[in-house]
DNA sequence: CGATTAACGAAACTGGAGTCCCGTTATGGG
DNA sequence: CCCATAACGGGACTCCAGTTTCGTTAATCG
């Protein structure tokens, strides 16, 4: 008697599995480009990638899910990080990466879909939390430097620095129409940068007023 | 012969139709901060607000059109601004109040609904975006009275400021699951006034490196 | 206060998303 | 190379969100 409580996909993961995965990642991410997250069903998924959909259903189930396996392979694909020497350097490198990310119709319609499921799902959630971590911890590295270079304060929360690149980006995003253009990712590097330098991200201040 | 094209609800706006509409708002609300937008169906509201499906389903249409709805009225119930005489304490004060606001269970899930939900519809997004543009131009005069007195660069972008208290508590807010302490407005606010005074919010440095 | 008709609401209807059944394909172990 | 069975896929089925129909209630105007 053979173990039921198995996942499909989880005991012969090789060839036809593998491929059957990728191509409605594939067409998953295709699909929210182009709709956004709420007119998506698993149906249409199926048929862009001409695999049946009870094959869909059945390993996935839920369009949430989906974009929680969408996100986890995102992650796995990291991009090199370059070093230039200055923090306002590193943040801007890192600003432009995110900018032009975000800026891309496909990748930026993409990310907006995977924060609304977010919201929406906490498994989901989990996986986009567990996504940013990892970009956040890629880039880390260059404030600490900074740190050493005697640039910004001790006792600087790095991940915090690194987030706040981000934050107005994403914001933006978000929350207005307008275009990501190349000046907003160096103000959100310029503005982290003056604001790292100013201690503004100094641990243990919780209980300063 | 009438003219056909009024929408229901516009010529007999008083008395039962105005009564209609705060309830099903009101309900739309509770089930957005309950269930996320993902699992929202007009139905389930109509239920919530004693109101027949037909007239959720003629008035609005779509659970996105009546988030746009929602965000109006949300848009026109603002809330009074304190003045504090210096820059950073209007900045915490403002980022208290947007931390209070996202922190608060019901209030929180609303955002990242209506959030979620404009990234799915050009009307609700449109709707979202002057929502910002209401309480970020309620909050500018603050920053302008910092340039005034000498604080602040002349020809800083005094919304952008406004802006970049926000983004990291929003973005906080949509990918981590981390609690939105006061810890975390105050640092916003510190952040941003550092980077204002700094000189990293200047409007015309689009060209520069 | 009475007529007009805007707006509401109950009930029947419809289409398609999601499920189930069962035959087919091809993976991975022996 | 062959077998056992994991995983896939077509097609029938179910169920409910969203629509249509038509009768009822009540807002506005004189």
């Amino acid at each position: 008697m053979g173990f039921e409580g198995a996942d499909p996909g989880t005991v012969r993961p090789g060839g036809r599995t593998a491929r059957v995965r990728a191509a409605v990642l594939r067409a998953a991410g295709d699909a929210l480009a182009e709709g956004g997250f709420a007119h998506l069903d698993l149906a249409d998924i199926a048929r862009r990638a001409e695999v049946g959909k009870t094959t869909v259903y059945r390993r996935w189930g839920t369009v949430t899910i989906l974009m929680a396996d969408l996100l986890m392979d995102m992650a796995e694909q990291s991009l090199p990080r370059t070093e230039t020497g200055s923090l306002l350097g590193d943040l801007k490198a890192n600003a432009r990466l995110v900018q032009r990310t975000l800026a891309d119709p496909r990748q930026g319609a993409l990310f907006k879909a995977m924060i609304a499921a977010a919201t929406c799902e906490a498994k989901t959630a989990e996986a986009l939390r567990r996504f940013y971590d990892i970009r956040v911890k890629e880039w880390a590295p260059c404030v600490q430097q900074a740190i050493d270079r005697g640039e910004v304060p001790e006792g600087t929360d790095v991940h915090e620095v690194i987030r706040a690149v981000s934050a107005p980006l994403y914001y933006r995003l978000l929350t207005s129409g307008d275009r990501l253009d190349e000046a907003a990712a160096d103000r959100a590097a310029e503005a982290a940068a003056a604001a790292a330098r100013a201690g503004a991200y100094l641990r243990g201040q919780e209980g300063r007023v």
